[in-house]
DNA sequence: CGAAGAATTGAGTCCTATCAAATGCCGTGG
DNA sequence: CCACGGCATTTGATAGGACTCAATTCTTCG
């Protein structure tokens, strides 16, 4: 793997044993066996990001792509006016490398450290045309995200600031949740900025309607984070 | 197949020839061989919408997939007070049932009269089993739309009524091109309604925003589409 | 020709954005 | 330990773009 990233630290030792990996079985990974599993150390290479790092920026040659093993990445777009849009955030488990072609089609930071397990291109593909089943799952993870990017169309197009808000901290709890840290405090390690960002609104609207939940007693803002109060409500606000 | 839909009108026959298809290189049986198509049109089950038609319901078990050969198809979520979202316009050589897992995540309806060739799920599942180029070729499609979701998102999260009417237009203009029909007059068979829960917007915006590209002479109203008069303005606008 | 739906236009309002200022939070260094 | 500086966040005041409600015009089609 050439990394592309100054910030990135890339371990030119094999990956440290895929078995013991502890987002194996949340990830692509999960549909290979032993013996594959083998195969993949020889070829992955594990790379470590700093906070505010950058994995690789929209528009360049899409060398690698990567399996987020801990931290947690913004995916976004930008206009030429600065306008910014992040069209996703990468949790442990998740791949990146999906929706790009010869060019990455978004950038990628990480928000905090960041450790992935990366492939390049060439070994990538050679690794799909070899194992069908793979494949299959990475079929299955295009159309989870296709299904999470329609939700967020719903969201971004018809959903006012409070319901936007509510969604996201749902979902964000489920995926949590998913990746074994099941709670009623959901952990948020991005921005305020981001979050706007990623919520088609403007960080002052955030932030006010974060004060608005919290004098509802919906939330409980915490360092880092908010607790669900009364999740019940906000699932209601949220059912779809 | 068993069609779900009162208002489908199947095609017990075999499908007319997949070699005469259309829309076959634009759609995902490019990749299938002289053989392979044979066996797929045994498989096949031609069927017909008229317009105004649903071809299924969110939340509706998922028992067929569909390749559209004419016409076009409104995919779109509601929630319980109503508001809608178009999460995207199928046209001829477009494949649904990427998205999907047991139910169906969005309705579909025939805007106009509609051609599709449909395959029940276990026959879709034998056939991806079978044929891993199938596979690829349908992962291929599916990054593709996830690439296109990321860029409504860009769409409906930051850009102002006139940039997503702008935006559209471009994109539609592209999409017929690709099938065939490339033109700077572009059809638009689905109402103003349809274009504003695509993008996010009211009726009135919509149709506010063409009168202003017609008063500025960007665009020309024409039944049933539009005709760019200036496409490299609205590229500017678009530029991404 | 007339009815019904679709689209356009108009007037006024509201939600969210914008601009601006204050507050809070940390890590640094005296 | 505490003062300081820089940044993130919150809060306030105002403005504006898109929405809402309402009426008119345009199409389509029996």
């Amino acid at each position: 793997m050439d990394c592309q990233s100054p910030a990135c630290g890339v371990d030119h030792r094999q990956a440290s044993s895929c078995l013991a990996c502890k987002v194996r079985l949340a990830s692509v990974c999960a549909s290979l066996s032993v013996d594959e599993l083998e195969l993949l150390e020889a070829m992955a290479q594990d790379a470590t990001f700093p906070a505010k790092s950058t994995l690789f920026s929209q528009g360049q040659p899409a060398h690698s792509v990567y399996n987020i093993t801990s931290g947690i990445v913004r995916l976004y777009k930008v206009l030429p006016d600065g306008r910014r849009q992040i069209v996703g955030f990468a949790l442990p488990g998740d791949f990146l490398g999906l929706a790009m072609r010869d060019a990455f089609g978004f950038s990628a930071d990480a928000i905090d450290d960041v450790a992935a397990c990366g492939f390049s291109r060439p070994a990538y593909s050679a690794l799909i045309d070899a194992k069908p089943h793979l494949l299959r799952r990475l079929h299955q993870f295009a159309t989870h995200e296709l299904t999470l990017a329609q939700e967020q169309m719903m969201l971004l197009g018809r959903r006012t600031a409070e319901e936007k808000l509510i969604c996201f901290l749902l979902t964000m709890q489920e995926r949590w949740g998913k990746i074994g840290k099941p709670s009623v405090t959901v952990p948020l390690p991005m921005s305020r900025q981001d979050i706007a960002d990623f919520l088609g609104l403007t960080i002052e609207t955030v932030s006010r309607t974060f004060t608005k939940l919290a004098r509802d007693k919906t939330i409980l803002i915490v360092p880092d984070g908010v607790r669900l109060m009364n999740p019940d409500r906000m699932a209601l606000v949220a059912a779809a």
